[in-house]
RNA sequence: GGGCGGUUAGCUCAGUUGGUUUAGAGCGCCACCCUUACAAGGUGGAGGUCAGAGGUUCGAAUCCUCUACCGCCCACCA
């Protein structure tokens, strides 16, 4: 430790834990109807149980945290809900392999004990990565915290379920559905994915009855064949004309297949006849509802071939029976050739099993209805995007949507609240479980084995978390909500839905804007994974650079609707930041410990330097919030970060420091202080949602705090507009110029740093004579300078450096010390600069287009550098002869 | 097949409605510096025909068209 308390650098491990508990005793984080102050609504998408914490999870909540912190601190009543998703299939997975350890099958326990033992696991590791997210220092309401399955919303999906049956808009069908045999069960559309995938192509022939004829199909499946109904064919295909109507006799099994002609058929691919299978493929389907062909099933649940086929195909597993299917056609003389086909495939998104399109009862919602009014909200811009070009894959899936497959055949979940009679078939959909049956009396009830897919429970999170159906006042006062964050990647699972849902429960969108966040990439690109291992562990990476490091990297490399490459190695930016401001509050605590800090005076004795940081604050603020407010998120980084460091720190601080050790006055050096701490905690104040950790450490240390004090209860800055001041900036750049450049020249001289130089500048414009004489003492202190020469007639003096800077010249006297082919080699490249750039507006100006066309103020402009370019060059040209003399 | 992004310094990216930018920053690189807030730092420097071609315009990194490469999404795939 050193005198002042403070270490020589920061170090987030001491720190982050304990301002956390801090927040979470004294209830920062919870929300309540508060009529007084407006409310500012987060839910977040709620993390599975089965996640563990990964980088899209960090940036996805250090996001909805800087905007509800931002929110709070604001005035706004902010609410963030937090929660978690049972996610069904997902966990139904993670606990049968649990059990397949102990020799166990679910179906060996039977569904009741099955159930025991996932609310067991639930209860065991499904909040882990809430515990994990507590690390990045989010502030949600905890006590709002709530879970899929919870009691109040399973009555929500129950109610959900059970109204949209009775207006019709949940219906029972049978379909093709996308069937996991590995999850056995159906998924929705979209919970398929797609792959490339090479794979053969066979030619079959089959024989035309009563005839020598072929008719030779096409397929990637040749298994499927046993479960052929008809070939069919375009209607206008020449070549097949003469067999429409005629049956051709299916191989390996004998089965007559009527020949039937399609338009949906095309002519080019393959051979022009396609064999149809109407049970395992779903245009075939609707091919065999057109022309009321047969259903075959030649599959059972698991993928293997079933009763319906010839004996010894039965029980092979569907890649088996390929194998036996092909090798028998090729026995047989029916296999005409084979090629090479490249195809994608259907997989499983939770297990990448290859999807079996199959024949089967389930229960659907029907999507139009309920698609319009969602997709209008959008296109009304009552619901926002960002980025907007979201708006457009939104429209297009609206456009398009299909009928939601939303029954499961897995035991983890909502039970479809859907009761048959086994006496006389009747259904029954009810809230509770009826004990007889409505229509015939009989007690032989049974309920739909199936569960609901785990989105038909999400699609509700923004109300069902604030206690729908029940009417109550938190519904009333945080919905609809403010803001969503989410991937991209569920805009159709999750977004698109709740707003359905939102509209058709609540009468009302369920969010105002929506922030796609963008995906996490490692450095080279690619996708984050498990199998590549190329995804750092979130927690790995608060140890070794602290919570806010991360949060400030990520959102500072994520550009709007840009992917992210992330490395570890980046978390540096964050760390160094925090360093930075850790070691810019050590200076301060240094030089305030021993006066008294005096508000009322803190824009008093103020000099060109306090107008101009002043002035860039200001500016700080006005920018940050304008940035905020369009979700240019890393903007807002940027800004608050290149104010501290760029001007508070490498310029402010180091021209206050001066005046600190100074004979000024007491009175003077009090407000001085006093300024650089109200303009260091107010950036505190600024930085406090994208860094809320160290932000707290040293807005505590700054001052004396009472007991439960916080930053993150502090107003957020707003800008005053009268301390903006162009002239201090346009007079500050002109002395920061000299600066540089006489920090240039000593450089490239190697002028040791222990040694003082003198300046002479040469400027006949008074102001500006003025101006660096009161200055002069800004340019003796940064670029170590002991005598400063004003004038408007200066002598260049012999053996000096010199430089333009705005057309007037700066000397730097180096007696011995000038090394004139250095020199030369400076003025020739700054020589040539101008040259081009004198060039280049010479042209412009020259053009009489430009001169009649352009705007008067662009040209004058163009005029005025012109001037200065000229003058400048003509400096350095003569200082150039100078030293070839 | 349809749609949407991206291409700016060795690397990662800014660059808002075309002209206040003499195309910037961070990392990396080179030189000097442990100057009493900070070497996780300071100062200075090298490094760019803004993917290519054409067009609109007085003026294009910025707007339009085409091309190339990279990446995403959707649909179809017998």
């Amino acid at each position: 430790m050193q005198k002042n308390g403070l270490q020589k650098a920061y170090n987030p491990q001491e720190v982050e834990d304990k301002w956390y508990e801090y927040w979470m005793k004294n209830g920062y984080f919870y929300a309540n109807v508060n009529p007084t102050k407006k409310p500012y609504t987060i839910v977040m998408p709620p993390p599975n149980i089965t996640g563990m914490l990964t980088l899209g999870h960090v940036l996805n909540n250090t996001i909805q945290d800087i905007y509800i912190r931002w929110k709070r601190m604001q005035g706004y009543e902010a609410c963030w809900i937090p929660g978690t998703d049972h996610a069904g299939i997902a966990t139904q997975n993670v606990v049968e392999k649990v059990l397949a350890k102990e020799g166990l099958r679910r179906e060996d326990l039977g569904r009741e004990k099955f159930l025991e033992r996932v609310w067991q696991w639930k209860e065991e590791y499904g909040n882990t990565i809430i515990k994990q997210l507590k690390k990045l220092g989010v502030s949600c309401d905890w006590k709002r915290e709530k879970f899929t399955m919870d009691e109040d919303l399973s009555n929500a999906v129950k109610e959900v379920f059970i109204r949209l049956y009775e207006k019709g808009l949940i219906y029972r069908g049978k379909y093709i559905v996308n069937w996991c045999p590995r999850c056995h069960t159906a998924l929705a559309d979209d919970e398929v994915e797609y792959k490339e995938q090479t794979g053969k192509l066979w030619y079959i022939k089959y024989p035309i009855e009563n005839s020598n004829e072929f008719i030779t199909v096409a397929t990637t499946r040749p298994e499927t064949m046993l479960g052929d109904t008809a070939v069919a064919v375009n209607p206008k295909d020449e070549r097949y004309k003469h067999l429409v109507g005629k049956f051709a006799i299916l191989p390996l099994v004998g089965r007559k297949l009527p020949i039937i002609a399609d338009e949906t058929v095309d002519i080019e691919f393959g051979t022009g006849a396609v064999k149809v299978t109407p049970a395992h493929d779903p245009n075939d389907y609707l091919i065999a509802l057109k022309h009321n062909l047969e259903f075959v099933l030649a599959m059972d649940t698991h993928a293997k071939m079933n009763e319906n086929v010839p004996e010894k195909y039965r029980g092979l597993d569907r890649y088996e029976a390929r194998k036996e299917v092909v090798k028998d056609l090729e026995k047989q003389g029916y296999l005409l050739k084979v090629e090479d086909y490249t195809h994608s495939v259907g997989r499983c998104y939770r297990c990448d099993t290859v999807i079996e399109p199959y024949l089967s009862d389930q229960w659907f919602v029907k999507m139009k209805p309920l698609a319009e009014k969602a997709l209008q909200v959008v296109l009304d811009g009552k619901i926002k995007f960002y980025p907007e070009k979201w708006v457009k894959v939104y429209e297009h899936w609206m456009r398009n949507v299909r009928d939601w497959c939303i029954s499961r055949q897995i035991w983890w979940g909502h039970r479809i609240p859907v009761y048959y009679c086994d006496d006389c078939g009747e259904i029954m959909v009810e809230r509770e479980a009826p004990k007889s049956c409505k229509k015939c009396g009989s007690s032989k009830i049974r309920q739909d084995e199936d569960v609901l897919d785990t989105w038909f429970s999400s699609w509700l999170w923004p109300f069902s978390t604030l206690g729908w159906p029940k009417d109550n006042e938190d519904l009333r006062y945080f919905y609809p909500t403010d803001l969503l964050v989410t991937g991209p990647d569920i805009i159709f699972f999750w977004v698109a839905r709740m707003i359905m849902a939102g509209l058709e429960f609540m009468g009302e969108i369920p969010f105002k804007e929506v922030y796609f966040t963008s995906i996490i990439r490692d450095e080279f690109g690619r996708k984050m994974s498990k199998s590549l291992g190329n995804s750092p562990d979130p927690l790995d990476v608060i140890q070794e650079y602290g919570a806010d490091a991360l949060r400030f990297t990520i959102v500072y490399l994520a550009p709007l609707g840009q992917d992210i490459l992330f490395s570890t190695k980046k978390c540096e930016i964050g760390r160094n930041f925090a360093n930075k401001i850790w070691n810019a509050g050590r200076f301060l605590l240094m030089n305030i410990k021993d006066i008294e800090l005096n508000d009322e005076i803190k824009f008093e004795y103020l000099d060109l330097a306090d107008r101009w940081i002043l002035s860039e604050f200001n500016k700080t603020i006005i920018e940050l919030n304008r940035a905020l407010e369009t979700y240019r998120i890393n903007d807002a980084t940027r800004a608050i970060y290149d104010f501290l460091w760029h001007d508070f720190c490498d310029w402010y601080i180091e021209i206050i420091k001066e005046r600190i050790y100074s004979q000024n006055s007491i009175d003077e050096k009090i407000a001085l202080l006093s300024r650089a701490t109200y303009i260091f905690e107010e950036s505190l104040k600024l930085l406090h949602p994208f860094m809320p950790f160290i932000t707290e450490e040293i807005w505590q240390k700054l001052r004396p705090r009472k007991e439960g004090d916080s930053i993150m209860i502090q107003p957020y800055p707003t800008a005053d507009e009268q301390w903006i001041d162009e002239s201090a900036s346009k007079n500050m750049r002109f002395i920061q110029d000299i600066i540089a450049a006489v920090r240039a020249i000593r450089a490239e001289m190697n002028v040791p740093h222990t040694k003082q130089c003198d300046v002479l500048i040469s400027v006949s414009d008074e102001n500006k004579q003025t101006l660096i004489n009161e200055h002069s003492h800004y340019i003796k202190k940064l670029a170590k300078v002991k005598d400063v020469t004003i004038g408007s007639n200066i002598v260049r003096p012999k053996f000096s450096a010199s430089a333009v800077i705005s057309g007037d010249e700066i000397f730097v006297p180096l007696e011995d010390l000038i090394d004139i082919n250095v020199e030369k080699k400076r003025l020739e490249k700054e020589i040539q600069r101008f040259e081009e750039m004198l060039a280049e507006t010479e042209r412009k100006l020259s053009d009489q287009n430009f001169i009649s066309r352009a705007p008067k103020e662009i040209v004058e402009r163009e005029r005025q550098k012109y001037e200065n370019f000229k003058t400048t060059l003509e400096k350095l040209r003569q200082n150039y002869a100078y030293l070839i003399e």
